[in-house]
RNA sequence: GUGGGUAUAGCUCAGUUGGUUAGAGCGCCAGAUUGUGGCUCUGGAGGUCGUGGGUUCGACUCCCACUACCCACCCCA
Protein backbone atom coordinates (compact mmCIF):
# COMPACT_ATOMS: atom_id res chain seq x y z
CA UNK A 1 0.00 0.00 0.00
CA UNK A 2 2.37 2.67 1.24
CA UNK A 3 4.18 2.29 -2.60
CA UNK A 4 1.11 1.94 -4.38
CA UNK A 5 -1.13 4.96 -5.80
CA UNK A 6 -4.63 4.99 -4.27
CA UNK A 7 -6.89 2.92 -6.91
CA UNK A 8 -8.16 4.63 -10.21
CA UNK A 9 -5.17 7.12 -9.41
CA UNK A 10 -2.51 7.59 -11.77
CA UNK A 11 0.73 9.18 -11.87
CA UNK A 12 2.02 11.15 -15.09
CA UNK A 13 5.78 10.78 -15.00
CA UNK A 14 8.50 13.16 -16.54
CA UNK A 15 8.93 11.02 -19.59
CA UNK A 16 4.75 11.68 -20.91
CA UNK A 17 4.41 14.66 -19.34
CA UNK A 18 5.39 16.30 -22.44
CA UNK A 19 1.60 15.21 -23.57
CA UNK A 20 -0.46 17.18 -21.08
CA UNK A 21 2.01 20.58 -21.65
CA UNK A 22 0.90 20.21 -25.74
CA UNK A 23 -2.60 19.56 -25.03
CA UNK A 24 -3.08 22.34 -22.16
CA UNK A 25 -1.20 25.17 -24.22
CA UNK A 26 -3.90 24.42 -27.25
CA UNK A 27 -6.58 24.98 -24.58
CA UNK A 28 -5.09 28.11 -23.03
CA UNK A 29 -4.40 29.22 -26.80
CA UNK A 30 -7.49 28.59 -28.08
CA UNK A 31 -9.71 29.89 -24.88
CA UNK A 32 -7.97 33.29 -24.88
CA UNK A 33 -9.17 33.69 -29.11
CA UNK A 34 -12.58 32.92 -27.58
CA UNK A 35 -12.46 35.13 -25.21
CA UNK A 36 -12.17 32.59 -22.04
CA UNK A 37 -10.11 33.52 -18.82
CA UNK A 38 -9.17 31.04 -16.49
CA UNK A 39 -10.63 31.02 -13.07
CA UNK A 40 -9.18 28.75 -10.31
CA UNK A 41 -11.44 27.08 -7.59
CA UNK A 42 -10.29 25.10 -4.68
CA UNK A 43 -10.52 21.24 -5.12
CA UNK A 44 -12.66 21.04 -1.93
CA UNK A 45 -16.13 22.84 -1.26
CA UNK A 46 -18.72 22.44 0.86
CA UNK A 47 -20.53 19.08 0.89
CA UNK A 48 -23.83 21.05 0.29
CA UNK A 49 -23.02 23.00 -3.01
CA UNK A 50 -23.00 20.12 -4.68
CA UNK A 51 -25.94 18.72 -3.25
CA UNK A 52 -27.62 21.89 -3.94
CA UNK A 53 -25.62 22.08 -7.37
CA UNK A 54 -25.74 18.74 -9.40
CA UNK A 55 -28.70 17.76 -7.19
CA UNK A 56 -29.33 15.10 -4.82
CA UNK A 57 -31.09 12.72 -6.97
CA UNK A 58 -28.19 12.30 -9.09
CA UNK A 59 -25.71 9.30 -9.01
CA UNK A 60 -22.99 11.35 -8.52
CA UNK A 61 -24.26 12.58 -4.86
CA UNK A 62 -25.98 9.86 -4.18
CA UNK A 63 -22.84 6.99 -4.47
CA UNK A 64 -20.11 8.53 -6.47
CA UNK A 65 -18.83 11.16 -3.96
CA UNK A 66 -15.45 11.89 -1.79
CA UNK A 67 -16.77 13.52 1.46
CA UNK A 68 -15.24 14.03 4.66
CA UNK A 69 -15.19 16.16 7.49
CA UNK A 70 -12.68 18.18 8.60
CA UNK A 71 -11.19 19.15 12.19
CA UNK A 72 -13.44 22.06 12.66
CA UNK A 73 -16.46 19.14 11.95
CA UNK A 74 -17.45 20.37 8.85
CA UNK A 75 -18.92 18.42 6.07
CA UNK A 76 -16.58 18.99 2.57
CA UNK A 77 -16.24 16.99 -0.56
CA UNK A 78 -13.69 16.94 -3.24
CA UNK A 79 -15.16 18.46 -6.56
CA UNK A 80 -16.69 15.99 -8.69
CA UNK A 81 -17.41 17.75 -11.30
CA UNK A 82 -16.32 21.67 -12.37
CA UNK A 83 -19.02 24.16 -12.54
CA UNK A 84 -20.40 24.15 -8.55
CA UNK A 85 -17.31 25.78 -7.93
CA UNK A 86 -17.45 28.09 -10.08
CA UNK A 87 -20.99 29.31 -10.02
CA UNK A 88 -20.23 29.44 -6.01
CA UNK A 89 -17.33 31.62 -6.95
CA UNK A 90 -19.21 33.68 -9.05
CA UNK A 91 -22.01 34.69 -6.57
CA UNK A 92 -19.28 35.06 -3.43
CA UNK A 93 -17.48 37.54 -5.66
CA UNK A 94 -20.07 38.85 -6.97
CA UNK A 95 -18.85 38.49 -10.70
CA UNK A 96 -22.45 39.10 -11.91
CA UNK A 97 -21.33 42.85 -11.61
CA UNK A 98 -19.00 42.43 -14.24
CA UNK A 99 -19.44 42.71 -18.01
CA UNK A 100 -21.77 39.77 -18.96
CA UNK A 101 -21.92 37.31 -19.95
CA UNK A 102 -18.41 36.37 -18.03
CA UNK A 103 -16.22 33.88 -20.19
CA UNK A 104 -14.35 31.26 -18.40
CA UNK A 105 -12.56 28.76 -18.55
CA UNK A 106 -10.97 25.94 -15.59
CA UNK A 107 -7.81 23.35 -16.01
CA UNK A 108 -9.10 20.67 -12.93
CA UNK A 109 -8.79 17.64 -11.13
CA UNK A 110 -11.83 16.12 -10.78
CA UNK A 111 -12.89 13.26 -8.26
CA UNK A 112 -15.73 10.14 -8.51
CA UNK A 113 -15.43 6.81 -6.16
CA UNK A 114 -16.69 4.41 -9.09
CA UNK A 115 -15.14 1.32 -10.27
CA UNK A 116 -12.34 2.04 -12.46
CA UNK A 117 -12.23 1.15 -15.98
CA UNK A 118 -11.41 1.82 -19.77
CA UNK A 119 -11.52 5.85 -19.59
CA UNK A 120 -12.97 5.89 -16.08
CA UNK A 121 -10.69 7.04 -13.11
CA UNK A 122 -11.20 8.45 -9.39
CA UNK A 123 -9.37 11.07 -10.22
CA UNK A 124 -9.51 12.51 -13.55
CA UNK A 125 -8.53 15.79 -15.10
CA UNK A 126 -11.16 18.07 -16.48
CA UNK A 127 -11.28 21.03 -19.35
CA UNK A 128 -14.03 23.48 -18.86
CA UNK A 129 -15.95 26.09 -19.85
CA UNK A 130 -18.58 28.46 -18.07
CA UNK A 131 -20.56 31.28 -19.69
CA UNK A 132 -23.14 33.09 -17.27
CA UNK A 133 -25.06 35.69 -18.09
CA UNK A 134 -26.09 35.16 -21.67
CA UNK A 135 -29.48 33.19 -22.92
CA UNK A 136 -29.05 33.58 -26.97
CA UNK A 137 -28.16 29.96 -28.10
CA UNK A 138 -25.35 31.31 -29.90
CA UNK A 139 -23.22 30.73 -26.75
CA UNK A 140 -24.66 27.41 -26.89
CA UNK A 141 -23.00 27.24 -30.59
CA UNK A 142 -19.76 29.25 -29.31
CA UNK A 143 -18.97 26.84 -27.12
CA UNK A 144 -19.62 23.49 -29.23
CA UNK A 145 -17.60 25.34 -31.80
CA UNK A 146 -14.97 25.79 -29.33
CA UNK A 147 -14.86 22.15 -28.04
CA UNK A 148 -14.83 21.13 -31.95
CA UNK A 149 -12.01 23.06 -33.00
CA UNK A 150 -9.95 21.77 -30.17
CA UNK A 151 -10.21 18.80 -31.86
CA UNK A 152 -9.68 19.52 -34.89
CA UNK A 153 -6.63 21.70 -33.90
CA UNK A 154 -5.40 18.65 -32.18
CA UNK A 155 -5.83 16.17 -35.33
CA UNK A 156 -8.35 14.15 -34.01
CA UNK A 157 -11.37 13.19 -36.18
CA UNK A 158 -14.02 10.34 -36.18
CA UNK A 159 -15.79 12.03 -33.76
CA UNK A 160 -19.50 12.28 -33.17
CA UNK A 161 -21.88 15.28 -32.18
CA UNK A 162 -24.67 15.01 -30.59
CA UNK A 163 -27.19 16.94 -29.38
CA UNK A 164 -30.55 17.58 -27.75
CA UNK A 165 -32.84 19.68 -25.77
CA UNK A 166 -34.38 18.86 -22.43
CA UNK A 167 -36.49 21.75 -22.39
CA UNK A 168 -37.10 23.88 -19.32
CA UNK A 169 -39.03 23.74 -16.16
CA UNK A 170 -42.23 24.92 -17.73
CA UNK A 171 -42.16 22.38 -20.79
CA UNK A 172 -40.78 19.57 -18.81
CA UNK A 173 -43.31 19.44 -16.27
CA UNK A 174 -45.65 18.21 -19.53
CA UNK A 175 -43.29 16.14 -20.45
CA UNK A 176 -42.72 14.38 -17.19
CA UNK A 177 -46.43 14.40 -16.96
CA UNK A 178 -46.50 12.37 -20.43
CA UNK A 179 -43.45 10.30 -19.57
CA UNK A 180 -45.06 9.54 -15.76
CA UNK A 181 -48.77 8.30 -17.59
CA UNK A 182 -46.75 6.26 -20.82
CA UNK A 183 -44.59 4.30 -18.07
CA UNK A 184 -47.45 3.95 -15.46
CA UNK A 185 -49.41 1.86 -17.95
CA UNK A 186 -45.90 -0.53 -18.21
CA UNK A 187 -44.86 0.09 -15.12
CA UNK A 188 -44.67 -4.36 -14.79
CA UNK A 189 -42.39 -4.19 -18.02
CA UNK A 190 -39.72 -1.65 -16.22
CA UNK A 191 -36.36 -2.53 -14.40
CA UNK A 192 -36.15 -1.62 -10.85
CA UNK A 193 -34.37 1.41 -10.46
CA UNK A 194 -36.27 3.01 -13.14
CA UNK A 195 -39.67 2.03 -10.99
CA UNK A 196 -37.49 4.17 -8.52
CA UNK A 197 -37.00 6.71 -11.78
CA UNK A 198 -40.56 6.92 -12.18
CA UNK A 199 -41.03 9.07 -9.10
CA UNK A 200 -37.93 11.09 -8.56
CA UNK A 201 -36.97 11.90 -11.93
CA UNK A 202 -38.82 10.07 -15.17
CA UNK A 203 -36.49 12.36 -17.28
CA UNK A 204 -33.44 9.46 -16.17
CA UNK A 205 -35.67 6.67 -18.00
CA UNK A 206 -34.98 7.65 -21.47
CA UNK A 207 -31.13 6.79 -20.72
CA UNK A 208 -31.81 3.08 -19.36
CA UNK A 209 -30.11 1.01 -21.21
CA UNK A 210 -31.88 -2.13 -19.66
CA UNK A 211 -33.21 -4.30 -22.34
CA UNK A 212 -36.54 -4.85 -21.11
CA UNK A 213 -36.80 -0.60 -20.59
CA UNK A 214 -35.53 0.15 -24.09
CA UNK A 215 -37.78 -1.48 -25.89
CA UNK A 216 -40.38 0.35 -23.62
CA UNK A 217 -38.54 4.20 -24.20
CA UNK A 218 -38.31 3.96 -28.10
CA UNK A 219 -41.89 3.91 -28.38
CA UNK A 220 -42.04 6.65 -25.18
CA UNK A 221 -42.74 10.25 -25.75
CA UNK A 222 -40.15 12.31 -27.02
CA UNK A 223 -39.51 15.22 -25.22
CA UNK A 224 -38.87 17.56 -28.50
CA UNK A 225 -42.20 17.10 -29.19
CA UNK A 226 -43.02 18.99 -26.09
CA UNK A 227 -41.32 22.05 -25.70
CA UNK A 228 -42.53 25.07 -25.56
CA UNK A 229 -41.92 28.27 -28.09
CA UNK A 230 -38.88 29.65 -26.28
CA UNK A 231 -37.18 26.21 -26.11
CA UNK A 232 -38.50 24.96 -29.45
CA UNK A 233 -37.01 28.39 -30.77
CA UNK A 234 -33.76 27.72 -28.96
CA UNK A 235 -33.50 24.44 -30.57
CA UNK A 236 -33.79 25.58 -33.90
CA UNK A 237 -31.23 28.36 -33.72
CA UNK A 238 -29.14 26.63 -32.08
CA UNK A 239 -28.79 23.99 -35.18
CA UNK A 240 -29.30 26.73 -37.74
CA UNK A 241 -25.55 28.49 -35.99
CA UNK A 242 -24.13 24.35 -36.30
CA UNK A 243 -24.81 24.79 -39.56
CA UNK A 244 -23.86 27.93 -39.89
CA UNK A 245 -20.15 27.17 -38.86
CA UNK A 246 -20.41 23.54 -40.48
CA UNK A 247 -21.01 20.83 -38.00
CA UNK A 248 -22.12 17.74 -38.66
CA UNK A 249 -24.91 16.50 -35.84
CA UNK A 250 -26.83 14.08 -34.55
CA UNK A 251 -30.16 14.89 -32.99
CA UNK A 252 -30.35 12.28 -30.06
CA UNK A 253 -33.10 11.87 -28.37
CA UNK A 254 -31.97 9.46 -25.60
CA UNK A 255 -29.19 12.23 -24.35
CA UNK A 256 -30.45 13.39 -21.17
CA UNK A 257 -27.15 14.23 -19.08
CA UNK A 258 -26.73 12.66 -15.38
CA UNK A 259 -26.63 15.56 -13.43
CA UNK A 260 -29.68 17.94 -12.61
CA UNK A 261 -28.96 21.29 -13.46
CA UNK A 262 -29.13 21.11 -17.39
CA UNK A 263 -32.04 22.82 -18.97
CA UNK A 264 -32.70 23.27 -22.83
CA UNK A 265 -29.25 22.37 -24.83
CA UNK A 266 -27.53 19.15 -23.52
CA UNK A 267 -24.87 17.24 -26.19
CA UNK A 268 -22.07 15.43 -25.70
CA UNK A 269 -19.15 14.57 -28.39
CA UNK A 270 -18.42 10.53 -28.48
CA UNK A 271 -15.38 8.29 -29.65
CA UNK A 272 -15.90 5.25 -30.76
CA UNK A 273 -11.79 4.34 -30.56
CA UNK A 274 -11.85 4.34 -26.87
CA UNK A 275 -14.22 1.53 -25.08
CA UNK A 276 -17.07 1.73 -23.89
CA UNK A 277 -16.91 5.10 -22.12
CA UNK A 278 -16.76 6.68 -24.97
CA UNK A 279 -17.88 10.58 -24.31
CA UNK A 280 -14.65 12.57 -24.18
CA UNK A 281 -16.81 16.04 -23.78
CA UNK A 282 -19.74 16.75 -22.64
CA UNK A 283 -22.32 19.84 -21.72
CA UNK A 284 -25.41 21.97 -21.97
CA UNK A 285 -27.19 25.17 -20.39
CA UNK A 286 -28.04 25.28 -17.34
CA UNK A 287 -30.49 28.64 -16.58
CA UNK A 288 -31.50 27.65 -13.42
CA UNK A 289 -28.45 26.66 -11.58
CA UNK A 290 -27.07 30.05 -10.45
CA UNK A 291 -30.27 30.94 -8.75
CA UNK A 292 -30.64 27.70 -7.34
CA UNK A 293 -27.00 28.42 -5.56
CA UNK A 294 -28.37 31.28 -4.04
CA UNK A 295 -26.78 33.89 -6.73
CA UNK A 296 -29.14 36.13 -9.47
CA UNK A 297 -31.60 34.74 -11.98
CA UNK A 298 -28.90 34.42 -14.97
CA UNK A 299 -28.16 31.63 -17.26
CA UNK A 300 -25.05 29.76 -18.28
CA UNK A 301 -23.65 27.44 -20.48
CA UNK A 302 -20.74 24.98 -20.13
CA UNK A 303 -18.60 21.89 -20.94
CA UNK A 304 -16.61 19.08 -19.37
CA UNK A 305 -13.69 17.38 -21.23
CA UNK A 306 -12.06 14.54 -19.79
CA UNK A 307 -8.51 15.10 -20.44
CA UNK A 308 -7.37 11.45 -20.15
CA UNK A 309 -10.01 10.19 -22.81
CA UNK A 310 -8.69 12.93 -24.88
CA UNK A 311 -5.04 11.86 -24.40
CA UNK A 312 -6.30 7.91 -25.19
CA UNK A 313 -8.59 9.23 -28.44
CA UNK A 314 -5.19 10.58 -29.59
CA UNK A 315 -2.83 7.34 -28.49
CA UNK A 316 -5.80 5.08 -30.59
CA UNK A 317 -5.55 7.49 -33.74
CA UNK A 318 -2.28 7.18 -34.06
CA UNK A 319 -1.49 11.20 -33.34
CA UNK A 320 2.10 12.16 -32.42
CA UNK A 321 2.64 14.93 -30.19
CA UNK A 322 6.03 16.50 -30.87
CA UNK A 323 8.26 15.43 -27.62
CA UNK A 324 10.20 18.81 -27.02
CA UNK A 325 14.27 18.40 -26.05
CA UNK A 326 14.86 18.66 -22.27
CA UNK A 327 18.44 18.83 -23.25
CA UNK A 328 20.74 21.08 -25.77
CA UNK A 329 24.20 20.45 -24.34
CA UNK A 330 25.92 18.07 -21.70
CA UNK A 331 29.24 19.13 -20.56
CA UNK A 332 32.04 16.51 -20.36
CA UNK A 333 34.72 17.35 -17.94
CA UNK A 334 37.80 15.71 -16.36
CA UNK A 335 39.80 16.32 -13.08
CA UNK A 336 38.71 18.44 -10.29
CA UNK A 337 39.85 21.71 -12.68
CA UNK A 338 37.94 20.44 -15.42
CA UNK A 339 34.86 19.75 -13.05
CA UNK A 340 35.23 23.17 -11.45
CA UNK A 341 34.82 25.17 -14.85
CA UNK A 342 32.14 22.97 -15.99
CA UNK A 343 29.96 23.93 -13.23
CA UNK A 344 30.88 27.90 -13.67
CA UNK A 345 30.37 27.00 -17.86
CA UNK A 346 26.75 25.20 -16.95
CA UNK A 347 25.56 28.31 -15.07
CA UNK A 348 26.83 30.84 -17.79
CA UNK A 349 25.13 28.36 -20.35
CA UNK A 350 22.13 28.37 -18.49
CA UNK A 351 21.60 32.10 -17.55
CA UNK A 352 21.78 32.09 -21.83
CA UNK A 353 18.69 30.07 -21.92
CA UNK A 354 20.35 26.97 -22.69
CA UNK A 355 19.22 23.43 -21.50
CA UNK A 356 22.31 22.65 -19.92
CA UNK A 357 23.30 18.82 -18.54
CA UNK A 358 26.31 18.53 -15.84
CA UNK A 359 28.10 15.71 -14.53
CA UNK A 360 27.14 15.69 -10.58
CA UNK A 361 28.59 11.60 -10.07
CA UNK A 362 31.64 11.25 -10.70
CA UNK A 363 31.56 9.58 -13.62
CA UNK A 364 34.68 8.58 -16.50
CA UNK A 365 34.61 10.44 -19.82
CA UNK A 366 32.64 7.20 -21.13
CA UNK A 367 29.38 7.11 -18.99
CA UNK A 368 29.09 11.21 -19.48
CA UNK A 369 28.62 10.74 -23.05
CA UNK A 370 26.51 8.12 -22.54
CA UNK A 371 24.33 9.71 -20.77
CA UNK A 372 24.48 12.97 -23.20
CA UNK A 373 23.59 10.28 -25.63
CA UNK A 374 20.37 9.04 -24.21
CA UNK A 375 19.56 13.12 -22.90
CA UNK A 376 19.46 13.50 -26.84
CA UNK A 377 22.03 16.45 -25.96
CA UNK A 378 22.61 17.88 -29.10
CA UNK A 379 26.58 18.97 -28.27
CA UNK A 380 28.51 18.37 -25.48
CA UNK A 381 31.65 20.40 -24.10
CA UNK A 382 34.83 18.68 -23.37
CA UNK A 383 36.79 20.04 -20.30
CA UNK A 384 39.90 18.72 -19.68
CA UNK A 385 43.53 19.28 -18.91
CA UNK A 386 44.29 20.29 -22.60
CA UNK A 387 41.35 22.82 -23.06
CA UNK A 388 41.88 24.19 -19.78
CA UNK A 389 45.96 25.06 -20.48
CA UNK A 390 44.79 26.64 -23.53
CA UNK A 391 41.55 28.19 -22.44
CA UNK A 392 40.05 26.79 -25.52
CA UNK A 393 37.25 23.77 -25.09
CA UNK A 394 36.46 21.32 -27.67
CA UNK A 395 32.93 21.24 -28.88
CA UNK A 396 31.09 18.27 -30.49
CA UNK A 397 28.72 17.94 -32.31
CA UNK A 398 27.05 14.65 -31.26
CA UNK A 399 24.69 14.56 -34.96
CA UNK A 400 27.67 14.75 -36.97
CA UNK A 401 30.57 13.80 -34.55
CA UNK A 402 32.29 16.88 -35.71
CA UNK A 403 34.01 19.06 -32.81
CA UNK A 404 35.78 22.22 -33.05
CA UNK A 405 37.66 24.52 -30.44
CA UNK A 406 36.01 28.00 -28.63
CA UNK A 407 36.65 29.73 -26.13
CA UNK A 408 34.29 30.54 -23.29
CA UNK A 409 32.99 33.77 -24.66
CA UNK A 410 32.38 32.54 -28.15
CA UNK A 411 30.58 29.39 -26.98
CA UNK A 412 28.04 30.93 -25.14
CA UNK A 413 27.22 33.62 -28.16
CA UNK A 414 27.13 30.72 -30.45
CA UNK A 415 24.88 28.75 -28.30
CA UNK A 416 22.70 31.78 -28.08
CA UNK A 417 22.60 32.37 -31.97
CA UNK A 418 21.81 28.39 -32.65
CA UNK A 419 19.69 28.16 -29.70
CA UNK A 420 17.07 30.11 -32.15
CA UNK A 421 16.71 27.39 -34.28
CA UNK A 422 16.21 24.63 -31.60
CA UNK A 423 12.93 26.59 -30.37
C1' G B 1 -22.20 -1.98 -5.62
C1' U B 2 -22.30 -6.50 -9.50
C1' G B 3 -19.84 -9.85 -13.16
C1' G B 4 -15.48 -11.91 -16.03
C1' G B 5 -10.09 -12.04 -16.71
C1' U B 6 -5.16 -11.25 -14.78
C1' A B 7 -0.91 -10.80 -11.00
C1' U B 8 6.88 -14.01 -12.03
C1' A B 9 13.27 -8.74 -12.60
C1' G B 10 12.57 -1.53 -14.10
C1' C B 11 9.48 -3.13 -18.94
C1' U B 12 7.32 -7.25 -22.16
C1' C B 13 6.83 -12.19 -21.03
C1' A B 14 8.55 -17.91 -20.59
C1' G B 15 8.49 -21.42 -16.44
C1' U B 16 7.16 -29.07 -18.08
C1' U B 17 1.98 -33.96 -14.17
C1' G B 18 4.24 -30.22 -7.82
C1' G B 19 10.94 -31.66 -7.37
C1' U B 20 17.78 -28.97 -6.08
C1' U B 21 20.23 -22.68 -7.25
C1' A B 22 13.22 -19.30 -11.05
C1' G B 23 14.85 -17.87 -16.88
C1' A B 24 14.87 -14.88 -21.82
C1' G B 25 14.66 -10.29 -24.61
C1' C B 26 14.83 -5.16 -23.79
C1' G B 27 16.51 -1.60 -20.16
C1' C B 28 20.31 -0.36 -16.22
C1' C B 29 25.74 -0.58 -14.55
C1' A B 30 30.81 -1.80 -15.88
C1' G B 31 34.74 -3.39 -19.19
C1' A B 32 36.77 -4.15 -24.24
C1' U B 33 38.19 1.82 -25.73
C1' U B 34 43.42 4.48 -18.81
C1' G B 35 40.22 11.89 -23.15
C1' U B 36 34.72 10.76 -26.65
C1' G B 37 28.16 8.66 -27.29
C1' G B 38 25.29 5.55 -30.97
C1' C B 39 26.96 -0.30 -33.46
C1' U B 40 29.26 -4.86 -31.66
C1' C B 41 31.24 -8.24 -27.94
C1' U B 42 32.05 -9.69 -22.66
C1' G B 43 30.68 -9.45 -17.69
C1' G B 44 27.57 -7.69 -13.52
C1' A B 45 23.61 -5.96 -10.48
C1' G B 46 18.51 -6.55 -9.98
C1' G B 47 13.10 -11.22 -7.62
C1' U B 48 9.33 -11.36 -0.11
C1' C B 49 7.12 -15.37 -7.86
C1' G B 50 0.74 -9.50 -5.47
C1' U B 51 -0.42 -10.44 0.24
C1' G B 52 -1.93 -13.92 3.95
C1' G B 53 -3.35 -18.77 5.08
C1' G B 54 -4.01 -24.12 3.72
C1' U B 55 -2.70 -29.11 1.33
C1' U B 56 2.17 -31.67 0.79
C1' C B 57 8.33 -34.71 2.51
C1' G B 58 8.50 -30.53 -0.96
C1' A B 59 4.41 -25.04 -3.86
C1' C B 60 5.91 -19.95 -8.87
C1' U B 61 2.84 -24.43 -9.91
C1' C B 62 -2.86 -27.17 -6.32
C1' C B 63 -6.98 -24.98 -2.80
C1' C B 64 -9.15 -20.66 0.05
C1' A B 65 -9.37 -15.56 1.39
C1' C B 66 -7.81 -10.65 0.64
C1' U B 67 -5.68 -6.68 -2.31
C1' A B 68 -4.51 -4.46 -6.84
C1' C B 69 -4.77 -4.11 -12.15
C1' C B 70 -7.57 -4.87 -16.88
C1' C B 71 -12.45 -5.23 -19.11
C1' A B 72 -17.77 -4.81 -18.79
C1' C B 73 -22.54 -3.28 -16.11
C1' C B 74 -24.75 1.01 -13.36
C1' C B 75 -23.34 5.96 -14.54
C1' C B 76 -20.25 9.47 -16.53
C1' A B 77 -15.36 13.06 -18.68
Amino acid sequence: MLTKAPRGTRDTLPSEIYKWHYVEDIIRKLCSYYGYREIRTPIFEHTELFERGVGSTTDIVQKEMYTFTDKGNRSLTLKPEGTAGVVRAFIEHKLYADALPLKMYYLSPVFRYERPQAGRLREHHQFGIECFGAQFPSVDAEIIDLAMTFFDTLGINNLQLNINSIGCPHCRKDYNAALKSYFNDNMEKLCGTCRVRLERNPLRIIDCKEEKCQALIDKAPIILDYLCDECNDHFEKLQRYLKVLGYQYIINPRIVRGLDYYTKTVFEIISNDIGAQGTVCGGGRYDGLIEQCGGPSLPGVGFGLGLERLLMVIEHQGIKIPEPAYNDVSIVSIGDEGYLKALYLASRLRAAGIFTDVDHMGKSIRAQFKRADKLGSRFCIVIGEDELSKSRFKVRNMQTGTQEEMDENTIIEYFKETANSWR
